[in-house]
DNA sequence: TGCGGCGCTGACAACGTTGTCGAGATCATG
DNA sequence: CATGATCTCGACAACGTTGTCAGCGCCGCA
């Protein structure tokens, strides 16, 4: 910029107007100023930018999620992108595996980059080291999982209720042998999911087969495997609920290679691409990516804008998507 | 920082010698430079830091791809993260959904953000507008698409090549009337791919089937709406060469809904999750995206750590993945 | 002609941090 | 005890930018 003006023959300071557009320049030295930093390839220095002004806004948000590479994940950060885009916020992106300690390194970096605020999916079972940002006025948003030991606004689904109408789908068609593969329970996500599984279970007065309770899945080669291992029993379930969408794919995997796709119900959660052209279409309990994105868009950049009212909770509602595989008969 | 120092009764050049672990520091003020840290919730401002550091650095590299929802852009953004965060950078990611416009404002967005680093999956035809940029010093690492009009670092495809052993594939397999359905001819992939075809179809002495190409499709909605579209014609295609994994995507429901899968063979470019359990399990053409994003970010990384020889250009052969439904034979 | 006001420009300080350098204290050595 | 080396610490400037404010010239108006 100092060698911008010298060539311009002006101060720092008018050219400082010229390249933010500020008005009350001469039209011949902005022409001149122009003139000079393209010669000279200027690009200002956002960072610089920000320091001083005093807004000390970075015009960034934080997203931190499970796996970038999962659809429901890339599906959300591209909802979030959108959001971001419009308003020119840039978006740091990353993921967090479940591993609580990458969590806290994210989140301190984060912050340390000075973002205007945070999405979080996180996986600590607690988040009592955000307390300090948050009551400094961090706008943060958890997704998919609610916040313990801080308060901030939240966007999360019905887990509970969600699995309790997937379970009660397979009852309604005959089925009380029906299997449960799931994350780990350390998950809250996937205990809900497995909690809803009992008290739908329960509520039809069917004791849970514990023999079919399988957790701790987490990629479709771990659901692929548990799946053939029930398949492998002498009484196995007639029907199975997935806990999320890699165990789904697990799951219609290890029927597939026991040409097995038509003897076993199965309700996944998680909706994701391709699951309606699968043969049977694999009916889903449905999280609407599209609705939970924008709502915490909406959130996030309603704080952004300086709303500081009370943290807010959105519980979404999934819905049962029958496409076919969940509606199979009890074969034996 | 200024209040740490001044609750912890030493100058802030000392906080800055605590707050970086850099030695020169007595146990008993470092204790107590922490102490006032803490009660304060001191954090770090990276953006100052860089500012001031000698290098200049931002420890951050942006990422610009096509669509973070699709899945190749997804798993490659996820493959560059990780390598990304073994070595404390962070990632900003963004969209371009082939728009050239876009692309030149969020490169701008980027370089003003002073990234170290740059990882472009172009929409552009050209890329002149980067060069004061790369000539500066910027690294910047094309995929999927080479560079035109500046020259960089780049990981492409060979997408002629594929498309030659995807049309010979299906031409082995005894169709001739073998359709076409891809994305624009503006997107140079795209147009790779259909060059292949034609010279695997004039390879084998097969003249083209103008009336089976069809350009200009982007979603599984427009794959689906042509693939409807070609079923209808009087004389339809006995197998199809779907030019992406969206395309592919609305050519298998299409099918699907004709109730066609097993009379017209498909071979599909892109690999894409689940691809392997549809039935008839589709044939495609490969891209090993974690090669490619191995390739990318080594690229990137080294030289980021000073690397300044030629640009290297690395060109990745895809490969046939043969799973059933590009093995069907002609059927009327 | 004098004066207030407005349009334009630049000097200066400041944002939060770190590199440089020098001052004082402490220590080992002869 | 003197000397020099080393260790510890702080004052100051600087990174690239923008907010503040003052100054200059010019215009219109009484």
């Amino acid at each position: 910029m100092r060698d911008v003006a010298a060539l311009a023959r002006v101060s720092v300071k008018t050219v400082s107007r010229v390249v933010n557009d500020e008005p009350g320049v001469k039209p011949e030295l902005r022409l001149r100023v122009q003139q000079a930093a393209n010669r000279l390839d200027y690009r200002p220095n956002l960072t610089a930018s920000n320091l001083r002004r005093s807004s000390g806004r970075t015009r960034s948000v934080g997203v931190l999620l499970q796996d970038i590479s999962n659809s429901f994940s890339s599906a959300l950060l591209r909802s979030l992108e959108d959001e971001a885009r419009e308003r020119g916020v840039a978006v740091l992106a990353a993921s967090l595996d479940e591993d609580a300690d990458r969590e806290r390194a994210l989140v301190a970096d984060l912050v340390a980059r000075r973002v205007d605020g945070l999405v979080l999916m996180p996986a600590s079972d607690r988040q009592d080291y955000l307390g300090a940002d948050l009551r400094a006025g961090l706008p943060t948003v958890f997704v998919d999982r609610a916040p313990r030991g801080v308060e901030a606004d939240a966007v999360t689904v019905d887990n509970v209720n969600g699995a309790v109408t997937a379970t009660g789908h397979l009852l309604d068609h005959g089925h009380t042998r029906i299997a449960y593969l799931g994350d780990a329970t350390t998950i809250r996500t996937a205990a809900d999911r497995l909690e809803g599984y009992r008290r739908g279970l329960a509520a039809a007065g069917v004791s849970v087969p514990e023999e079919l309770v399988v957790t701790g899945l987490r990629t479709p080669d771990a659901g692929q495997e548990a799946m053939a291992r029930l398949l492998a029993l002498p009484n196995p379930p007639t029907a199975v609920f997935a806990g999320r969408n890699t165990v789904s794919i697990g799951v219609v995997r290890a029927l597939r290679q026991a040409d097995c796709q038509d003897c076993m119900a199965v309700v996944g959660f998680d909706d994701f691409p391709l699951a309606d052209i699968l043969q049977p279409a694999l009916t889903v309990i449905r999280q609407d990516v599209g609705r939970i994105g924008a709502c915490v868009g909406d959130l996030l950049f309603r704080r952004l804008d300086g709303d500081t009212s009370e943290p807010r909770h959105v519980l979404i509602q999934p819905t049962l998507v029958p496409r076919g595989s969940g509606e199979l008969p009890v074969r034996r």
